[in-house]
DNA sequence: TACATATGATCAT
DNA sequence: TGATCCTATGTAA
């Protein structure tokens, strides 16, 4: 494997020079890439980051001083672009990580445990569902837009509270949160959260950023809710979420 | 061309 | 609560 990566880190990633990928991994929207040189590659996207995916020595579709890492083999290289997480981590650091260590259950796993999920939930059942929905540390891995889609799609309304509601209905929000990533995590471009987008116009979501526009299930106006500490958008139908 | 907003999260105040 | 990281996109002017 090849690495190219800026020098001001330039220690840690000369020791990953001719070592191989031995595993990739995610947990939420952390992706972990451990070598065989015992350093692991923890990258988070946040808003900017993104990847390129193709054969060594590609058209890079962003210049080159946006890139963060750049991971070659002799058949494959993958590029990461303007990420503002990319550090190289030896196990104790991987082990005692700060962010990763508080995360909660990843919804799109195999092996994701309702039951701690729920626990986790009602850790602060006086919380709006919309803003318990987004916390990592009470499910990992969904965001914003998944987050909206979710809940019109399950019928739940943002503002309610977490005590109001049931383990059935609780479950059937991971699920369908989980059914829309898997099912996009298919595809490229942009997340489309809509069955059938080009029936709608070219809108690609049920109720995200759709405010003021009709519902597509009963025609009422799609509102949005700013929620959580950080007030980040909620959208939804006031008929159909109850 | 300028401005607002954003798939996220941390840090300073 | 707001600034910040930083780029892309959509809309207003």
């Amino acid at each position: 494997m090849r690495v190219d990566a800026p020098a001001r880190w330039s220690s840690r990633a000369r020791q990953l020079r001719g070592h191989c990928v031995t595993e990739v991994g995610t947990h939420g929207k952390h992706l972990l890439v451990a070598t065989s040189c015992d350093l692991t590659v923890h990258c988070h996207a946040m808003i900017y980051g993104s990847w390129q995916f193709g054969a060594p020595g590609m058209t890079l579709r962003k210049p080159q001083r946006q890139v963060r890492l750049r991971l070659r083999t002799v058949e494959r290289e993958a590029v990461f672009f303007n990420g503002p997480v990319m550090e190289l981590l030896t196990p104790e650091e991987l082990a005692a990580h700060g962010r990763l260590t508080r995360l909660g259950p990843d919804v799109m796993s195999d092996t994701f445990d309702g039951n701690e999920a729920w626990c986790r939930l009602f850790l602060d059942a006086q919380r709006e569902t919309g803003d318990a929905v987004l916390d990592q540390r009470i499910v990992a891995g969904i965001g914003n837009i998944y987050k909206s889609e979710s809940l019109f799609l399950t019928g739940i309304l943002p503002t309610r509270m977490v005590s109001s509601l049931g383990r059935q209905q609780v479950d059937r929000l991971w699920n369908m949160a989980r059914h829309l990533m898997w099912r996009d995590a298919r595809r490229s471009g942009p997340i489309v959260t809509l069955d059938d987008p080009l029936r709608r116009d070219g809108d690609r979501h049920w109720v995200y950023r759709r405010r003021g526009r009709p519902c597509f299930r009963c025609g009422t106006r799609i509102e949005m809710v700013r929620q959580g500490e950080l007030r980040r958008a909620t959208y939804f139908c006031p008929t159909c979420q109850v």
